[in-house]
DNA sequence: CCCCGAAGTGTAAACGCTTCCAGTCCTAAG
DNA sequence: CTTAGGACTGGAAGCGTTTACACTTCGGGG
């Protein structure tokens, strides 16, 4: 294999004038440069980044910590800090723990504590004080997304307030009677983001006025198959049937359409529905939602990170409350009267 | 940081021992490999992978491409390998190259030649011979899933096999007006699986000796939005309607599905659908499919890989046919007579 | 009782870079 | 005409492991 060595003999340089040129830190005569660039490029060669890391202690790498490869939301976010990385030249390292908390024990005891990565991206995780420490001991920047992580820095939406922009945009049409698709506390790691905008829509209930009813606040596992086993229960238990149904997620909005459908609802005339993401199959189904801007958070929690990383690795814990849409389409509209 | 030499001092034996011992290579007493494992362990003490690397050629890192990170099929594969990985201590490294042509170029001409991967698999993507003759001149073992890959491993499955099969399915019920929906040539990076299994297609019809009809063979990206917009219009436009929609991916059948019912069209009554994949929310939709357990090829893949890398890298290029399985649901009866 | 091989251990040489340090050259200020 | 200081360069010391090699010890066959 072609290193460096051979690069600085092919450009008559010495090996510390060739790395500084491929660098590009340190002063560097442009003949010298090119020279080395040429070399290089004649030679096909390119940098260990092993022997490079372990010089420099930069591995030009990140972890990327999911709870799942699935759902909407994380592969959003997975493909906007991809391309943000690649644009940087960074790997992307991603650990999914979803299949067993076996897989999460040993990605936050082995995996992340081996200088792999320059810096680690949690989504959508609540971590253990342990977990913390242990990364913070490492002494790599954090940044999470979709929640709160003590001592790290966090790009989040403003849940709640999305959860009563939602439903105000239901009352404002009129509706009184809205029911609540909300996530399950368990299924995240005990991420209390269900919560939170659970809380966001009783709020708005509140301040309208209108009662929460217990029977019409269902939960589900945030996937489409989840919300549409909860709405078809909802659909057809409820003594009386709401007129709109706002789910926490786009997919359950999504589970909560099919459901209708198989009662031969029609929407939005009979039931509106709508979510939170910005779902891509919105567009087709007509999905009014606020869109979160998942692949932006992505990206912008790796541009948290680079910075960081090019200060010295230290990053001040800091809260990002990233913009969000409403986006109104058909799905959602005034209730026709004498709807039950 | 505390290296292998402090752990060695606190063992009371030398480096070398304790590197032995923790590797589990070479011949160590019992009685020093469990003093070396104490003194680890007291020390918290974690191997640094990249003066690892660097010594002993072996980095415990893949790398997995794919074209896209949101079709199903691409987040199973992931999910499998990913969890393969984990479960055998290796990381995983992702290269999403979906958004911009010049992130394929990089990610092939600078990423994985940068000896940070053992190995790599490449989903459903078609290289160019220029692109094949780097990662082989890198001398690591690659696996191509969802399609060929000249002078590589594959696991793959009869595309066009299931083709038939699924068709057969349709046929068997009696159905002979049937429509296929197929994938774009262009979309996977000219990668010719949407061929292989209109083929298919053809060839089942051809032997019953059912028309193909050129109207009735639309084409969309894979995507259940694409298929969607295309079914819509085979739904919409033909002056006469197809019986039964044979789609190339679930996806596909699943913007079919959405799209019928904008046309009224009962399922499986007036339209019977099926697709191949084994999605997960075909469950839900009781959609008809050909499973072809993609989370399992991820981890054959990644069983084949780790071989290789035991076997001193060297694979020999071998196709491997995954098994795949008729699911049958309630997407897909006997046409109804009178049907037009 | 000797010799040989296997088992266990330590020393030290890589692995392929980065970067500190010291040195040379040149420019421009004093 | 000095000389301080910046620009540029090369030598060499790491970075934290693995592993080839040499060595000791020990048990058993001849």
């Amino acid at each position: 294999m072609t290193g460096i060595k051979d690069v600085a003999e092919r450009a008559g340089l010495s090996v510390a004038t060739v790395s500084r040129a491929l660098s590009g830190k340190g002063n560097v005569s442009p003949t010298s440069r090119e020279r080395a660039r040429t070399a290089a490029a004649e030679l096909g060669f390119v940098l260990s980044y092993h022997a490079s890391s372990l010089a420099s202690g930069r591995t030009h790498n990140v972890g990327l910590v999911v709870p799942s490869v699935h759902r909407w939301f994380f592969s959003a976010v997975i493909e906007g800090a991809s391309a943000a990385l690649l644009e940087a030249g960074y790997d992307l390292t991603l650990y999914n723990i979803a299949e067993h908390p076996a897989h999460r024990q040993s990605v936050f005891n082995d995996f992340l504590l081996r200088k792999r990565v320059d810096a680690v991206i949690a989504v959508s995780l609540e971590l253990s004080e342990d977990e913390i420490q242990k990364l913070h001991a490492v002494h790599r920047p954090i940044v999470g997304i979709g929640g709160p992580l003590p001592g790290a820095s966090t790009i989040r939406i403003d849940d709640s307030g999305i959860a009563l922009k939602a439903t105000n945009h239901l009352l404002g049409l009129g509706h009184t009677k809205i029911a609540h698709i909300t996530g399950l506390e368990a299924y995240d790691q005990d991420f209390h983001l269900p919560g939170t905008r659970r809380s966001g829509f009783e709020k708005a209930m509140n301040d309208a006025g209108c009662p929460v009813r217990p029977e019409w606040m269902v939960s589900a596992d945030f996937t489409i198959e989840g919300a549409y086993a909860a709405a078809r229960q909802l659909l057809a238990s409820a003594p009386e049937r709401p007129t709109a149904v706002f789910a926490a997620s786009d997919e359950m909005a999504i589970g909560t359409i099919l459901a209708a459908r198989d009662f031969g609802l029609r929407i939005p005339d009979d039931l509106s529905v709508m979510g939170i993401d910005g779902h891509d199959l919105g567009k087709v189904l007509g999905l009014t939602t606020i869109d979160q801007d998942a692949k932006g958070q992505g990206a912008a929690a790796v541009r948290t990170l680079l910075g960081a990383i090019n200060n010295g690795l230290v990053l001040e814990p800091a809260d990002t409350e990233h913009p969000t849409k409403l986006v109104v389409r058909t799905s959602t509209a005034v209730p026709k009267p004498g709807t039950s």
